[in-house]
DNA sequence: CTTGACCTTGGAGCCAAGTCAAAGGTTATA
DNA sequence: TATAACCTTTGACTTGGCTCCAAGGTCAAG
């Protein structure tokens, strides 16, 4: 099959999997004749499994790690994989927290303003943020735990 | 006060300091002979506003808006204030969703396997990505809540 | 007077994960 | 045969928030 069908039947676009071919996540078994790339079931499978991964919030360097597991699973232990996903759980429970307490605080902020269309001279939430009480940057800020920007809201 | 005066007072690294400036949110009533940024109490009162509302999750340009308000609040209203508020508050809200979902596949993974010195050609997290039924993309992923990427870590 | 800490500027680089554009070759359909 | 829809490549651009660099000027202490 060419890019643009295994786009739409991994629900990636042709560039995306362009993209991860460049990151050495994706290939192919050959290229036709004019030089199209051929993809086959086993690339797919590859490249489902890529996307099940980034779904769960593995970054492109987490996926790279798991895929070389993938094709030697002999050499590989399940300590390893579970080591990786523990970290990303990790990392995904710091940033969960710090996003609580920025939720806390901006409910905080919304309760005490009215919100109306009243002049904003007394606005409580400006007030909160001249004085600042407001919870402080919560020690280390977390680690990276990777946006899907728009993935797969390609426009024609 | 000079720029790494600012700096220490705030918090921010004078980096940041001249950074925000080129961004517009901040800047110094003026400049000494030589050069130098001059900063005085109503400088800082206006970065100490930037860095709480920093804290609390506002972008920089949410920030921008929230001082163009600041600077002349009989022409704006609680409405307003509240309004920013409110999106970013469901923009946190959003991406705490994915994060839980994805914290919730993490810990089915980590709990399906066995974590040990043994070969990973069974285990159970690679199974379950390969044949991902593992919770979709969730829809819309959520806006950008920004992150402070290592913010005030700075180093000599 | 020297040393070292500070300050100035503009601009480049970093991160992740794409996204797009240009300029052209190929193939399927009408 | 024309035309549209595909495919190719390289490489630049995006977003947000810094972070650093070079190359130089200023200033206070010893």
């Amino acid at each position: 099959m060419r890019i643009s069908e295994l786009a739409r039947r991994t629900g990636l676009s042709a560039h995306t999997l362009r993209f991860y071919e460049k990151q050495g996540l994706v290939s192919h078994r050959s290229r036709s004749e004019s030089g199209y790339r051929d993809y086959d079931e086993t690339d797919l499978r590859r490249v489902e499994f890529v996307r099940a991964a980034r779904n769960v919030g593995f970054s492109l360097e987490d996926i790279a790690t798991l895929l070389s597991i993938r094709v030697d699973k002999n050499s590989h232990s399940c300590e390893e994989v579970a080591g990786i996903t523990r970290r990303k759980l990790a990392e995904v429970e710091a940033r969960l927290r710090e996003l609580r307490s920025m939720k806390k605080t901006l409910g905080i902020l919304l309760d005490s303003c009215c919100g109306g269309p009243e002049s904003a001279v007394h606005c409580s939430i400006m007030e909160a943020l001249e004085h600042g009480q407001l919870s402080g940057p919560m020690s280390e800020p977390a680690g990276p735990v990777h946006r899907r920007a728009n993935a797969s809201v390609r426009q024609a």
